[in-house]
DNA sequence: GTGAAAGCGCTAACAT
DNA sequence: ATGTTAGCGCTTTCAC
């Protein structure tokens, strides 16, 4: 009676309601016959006990159906969206899902690796992490667990990302459109794919549209913290020319460059044009900002599908998929002053 | 020789080191006695083969420790310092945290409460949510799992609370100092104690200070979300007398009372003081804003140490432990000019 | 020092 | 329509 924690287990059931286990398992899977007498019985049995399966044995015996979700500990909203999309993509699809969140502490990525291959998870997806160390890699690979890369990831590998160069592009062409000719880019220069994505696109724009690149206008920094965004802007206002709009690689900076803005009293967006990436802070700045938004649904059902076919066709070639993104205009682009 | 997903298993480690399970047993947990040679060939034999321990198995074998934490989905930061607080809690009290962030969708609650049942989690801490359908509590008390509440809590039960009336009340009596009479609030009107402890903890320090509470002066609204805070403004400030300085029940309402106050070209601090709540936010508005900021990790800390406290007496008095808070000052609250 | 064997709680093939 | 039984992979007592 009882088991170890002191639950119930479906021997009890079983004995309460009068019946074999077998049948008391046909009840809960509502598979198999069973007598409506019987059932009612198991039923009320179950009820009484308050009996839940213990998923421990029920996994050991049939396996699970998990996956498992690395995130980059973060600020941004961004990845609460993307996390919440796989969780609904995976639950849509009939798998749990294991989240774990990285905060940086030494030994955590060693630790979360272990984790997912002792729980036999059927596949991993990594957002915004862009590596993992070699060794780990390895290990997964051998449990033949496959692994999908959101946002950010090394070469040669399944992976979801953001299609940074069009997201660019078409928000610095739309302030080309809107009649400028001066406009700055902060961002950062990391050497990573998605920054050099988004200064590529940014460029083209710019030069697709007859305007040359000026090296002054781009301000690459170290960080996406607001406080680099407010550096930057004030090298681009102290110096001349001064730009007529600015495009932030992500919200943050944009946020950065406002405080920087405010305090410098110029006035958005009569003064000053602006952009941001991202779309999650620019909706509550003042004023609200335009900003390049994200379909962080489609980014996690595409990440699950694409997991899944992967445990299918394990040897078939790597996949790179693109997600779009969605300008959102919120008035910050306007035609400049001069 | 593999297990049902193809993993090895002990005995494929057994096998290949020329030994019993149990001396395999006895390695992995450097346990028992196991001669150099032996341990030798197991260490060397678990590396070939990439043994990890099927977590299933170990856990219907001896029990988990799990602790399972449901967060409300929000775009709030503070939750996720809340998250990352339990998590490391949890970690260093050597329990493993199950998160599941509650969307709001049908029939989730039920889901995510039996598949704490169904892994015979040890505790359960609920962050933010304040309630949970009646049976869904008796169904985990049934399971003798006890529950900790943070932030929002029903009453008589073990919860880790903000002390919000003293927040609130020294926020706003820093304002009184800085020379404030006129000092408006917003915030919500939900019947939970965390709104009224904000309130109150506001007209208690205005009273304190001999100024007379002014109905005029509080602005109860429906949300946290800016829109909110922006409307209050609106109506504060387009009516007399207009305060000197606003008190923000939340950053985010003190956010969207920035947006109307930008608009309105409404200066700060200069021509009105600010002072947000919770301390998220409130750090990269333009300019950033004076906020009451909360120990997350503390409250982490307590709760799971007031959980694995009950786990040990079951029977004992509920307790409410009370985190402090710590205004951060960023010069938004100056002395008024008239 | 080492190993054999029983059993954790559940499921499913196979009887009946 | 129902029950018997043999494991799933691991731990641990007990015997050698």
């Amino acid at each position: 009676m009882k088991d170890a924690s002191g639950n119930p287990k479906m021997a009890d059931v079983a004995r309460l309601a009068g019946v074999s286990q077998t049948t008391v398992g046909r009840v809960i899977h509502k598979n198999g016959y069973v007598s409506a007498e019987n059932r009612q019985r198991v039923e009320e049995a179950v009820r009484k006990l308050g009996y839940v399966p213990n998923t421990m044995a029920q996994g050991l015996k049939n396996g699970v159906q998990l996956i498992g979700h690395i995130l980059q500990f973060s600020p941004n909203m961004l990845f609460a969206q993307i996390s919440r999309a796989v969780d609904e993509a995976c639950t849509q699809k009939g798998y749990q899902v294991l989240n774990f969140t990285k905060y940086g502490l030494p030994g955590e990525d060693e630790r979360i690796v272990t984790e997912f291959i002792g729980r036999r998870v059927s596949g991993v997806i990594i957002t915004s992490i862009g590596r993992l160390e070699a060794p780990l890699l390895k290990k997964l690979e051998r449990a033949r667990i496959p692994v999908v890369w959101i946002e950010r990831a090394p070469e040669h590998c399944d992976r979801v990302l953001l299609d940074d160069h069009a997201g660019t592009y078409s928000a610095v062409e739309s302030m080309i459109k809107a009649g400028h000719r001066k406009i700055a880019y902060i961002g950062l220069d990391s050497g990573q794919s998605v920054e050099k994505l988004r200064l590529q696109g940014y460029r083209d724009a710019l030069r697709d549209n007859g305007i040359a690149p000026d090296r002054q206008m781009e301000k690459l920094m170290e960080s996406y913290q607001p406080p680099s965004g407010c550096r930057a802007m004030a090298d681009l206002w102290e110096k001349c020319p001064r730009p007529t709009g600015v495009f932030g690689a992500a919200d943050t900076l944009i946020c950065g460059a406002m405080q920087y803005l405010y305090q410098a009293e110029v006035k958005i967006p009569t003064e000053l044009s602006l952009m941001g990436y991202d779309n999650t802070v620019s909706e509550i700045l003042s004023p609200p900002v335009n900003s390049v938004g994200i379909h962080a649904a489609e980014m996690g059902r595409k990440a699950v599908e694409l997991l899944l076919r992967r445990r299918e066709a394990p040897e078939g070639e790597p996949e790179t998929l693109w997600v779009g993104t969605e300008l959102v205009d919120r008035g910050t682009v306007v035609k400049p002053i001069k």
